[in-house]
DNA sequence: CCATCTTGTATTATTTATAATACATGTATT
DNA sequence: AATACATGTATTATAAATAATACAAGATGG
């Protein structure tokens, strides 16, 4: 039951636009409370459509409770703060921290083998070509709402030793650390991406919503790929907090990283 | 001439989702070089759709150069690795860093104004309610290809001790400390949008593309705001990298950003 | 050479989205 | 009360996407 995949949304194109592109302004903050919207064809001649498709786009918010329409008064904007921006990734643990308290987050298992390593994770890790590695897919959720899909990769031997129900509760970092790995160092990259049609079933979004894209690469102090970690976040209840501070004198000076000072109420 | 918008892009749904779908695919290396791509009939029935529509998405793909379709041979894929990738954002200036040679970046001023803080700025910088702000929003261009759009706030005391011409070429931040601005820390919050039609436009991207989005408010040592970015940035030609150690022993390992390290070679 | 895969091309019908209108009704302002 | 503007509702026509089907032509392997 959140906003995109829940009621009928408007597959067409133009409707669709509408409809996304009003529910990512309004949790941006872009449209804030109150009565802000413009008349239904204002905003069909700011977006080049119909009064009937800005409509649809509209009824669409309405069901999901993003808005209010009365009568004959006009419709305003139910923040609400999506109720979500539950979770932010924490740079000590590099685990997604949540800063909401009473939440807790559960794993659901979706996927699990063992298989040849893709060409990219073997490049990424540096494994030989062919590899087998240990292939899971996971949703963590909280409060009964899914917000990341992780896909990792661990080389086959040091997979085995944790086991499937293990992959379901704890962090991989634990299991691996567990398994005697010596981790040194990671790699991340952060970018952005859509939703497909089985990511979007898993994360309870709408095909074609933007999702925070995640690549890990961890690596043991030989410099060994111990794991590959591809992890899509839904970004309206997860996002990435740095905090930085400008430390250094004159030609020196630059930013660094303020580690351990997450702001609590950050969310 | 990027994936997206350039040539007709299947404005319907379906056809649109197949796209979509196989277009991150092969940027993300899901789908490797060569012949990998399923026949056109397996594809429609893997899809859910008719054959029409995956030859839609791949006449799509085709135009944006991303696969190669021979007569009666098949279809091959030509990743091609985005030709793009080009920039990273560096911790130590927080300014994205072409990571290939011979590439320059240029600036395009697209709007100016002074007008009152917008609440969500406002809030977040900790200015008085109606505060008057420089509003100026500039896309980034590298090669011809924009990979950035960013709207700065600045309180309209502090922004007037720089000119109009200043912003299409100096980086914010050199203007604010020659300004005598003394700043202290800064926010950054990154999370992940859709294109609207206007963003859309401006970074030559279809509408409905994800985007990444960076928010940043960044103090002085008063703790006042004296800068709110919000950026958007194409995933093809723009990624986050963070390169982590792991540092501590027993209870107190944990990772911290290893600065200054940048590898030059990431992309 | 032939069987069988592939992509290329064309036609047709169905479904759906969209647009253009008109009018009724609720709300608020003057 | 009158006016203006908002949403609610309905109708109709146009445009577009999609599906289903058939067949031609190139490529490949036996």
């Amino acid at each position: 039951m959140q906003p995109g995949q829940s009621v009928q949304l408007p597959e067409g194109a133009k409707a669709r636009r509408v409809y996304l592109s009003l529910r990512d302004q309004i949790s941006d903050g872009r449209l804030p409370d109150g009565e802000n919207l413009p008349g239904e064809q204002r905003l069909a001649a700011s977006f080049g459509v119909s009064r009937v498709t800005v409509r649809r786009a509209l009824d669409a918010l309405s069901d999901a409770g993003l808005i209010e329409k009365r009568a004959g008064s006009g419709t305003k904007v139910r923040a609400q703060n999506m109720a979500g921006k539950a979770a932010a990734m924490d740079f000590n643990t590099l685990m997604p921290q949540l800063v909401e308290m009473g939440h807790s987050t559960t794993a659901r298992l979706l996927s699990f083998s063992y298989s040849q390593a893709p060409d990219f994770v073997a490049q990424a890790m540096g494994l030989a070509a062919g590899e087998k590695v240990q292939i899971a897919t996971r949703v963590r959720i909280t409060d009964d709402i899914p917000f990341s899909h992780l896909t990792t990769y661990v080389p086959a031997e040091i997979a085995q030793s944790y086991s499937e129900d293990d992959l379901a509760t704890t962090p991989l970092f634990k299991l691996l650390e567990r398994s005697g790995v010596q981790i040194e160092e990671a790699h991340q990259s952060v970018s952005a991406t859509l939703a497909g049609p089985d990511v979007a079933e898993a994360l309870d979004v709408a095909v074609g919503s933007a999702l925070l894209s995640l690549k890990r690469v961890v690596r043991d102090v030989d410099g060994n790929g111990v794991e590959y970690l591809s992890g899509l976040y839904r970004p309206d209840m997860f996002r990435l907090e740095m905090p930085l501070s400008r430390v250094g004198q004159g030609s020196a000076r630059h930013w660094e990283p303020a580690i351990g000072q997450m702001d609590e109420a950050s969310g």
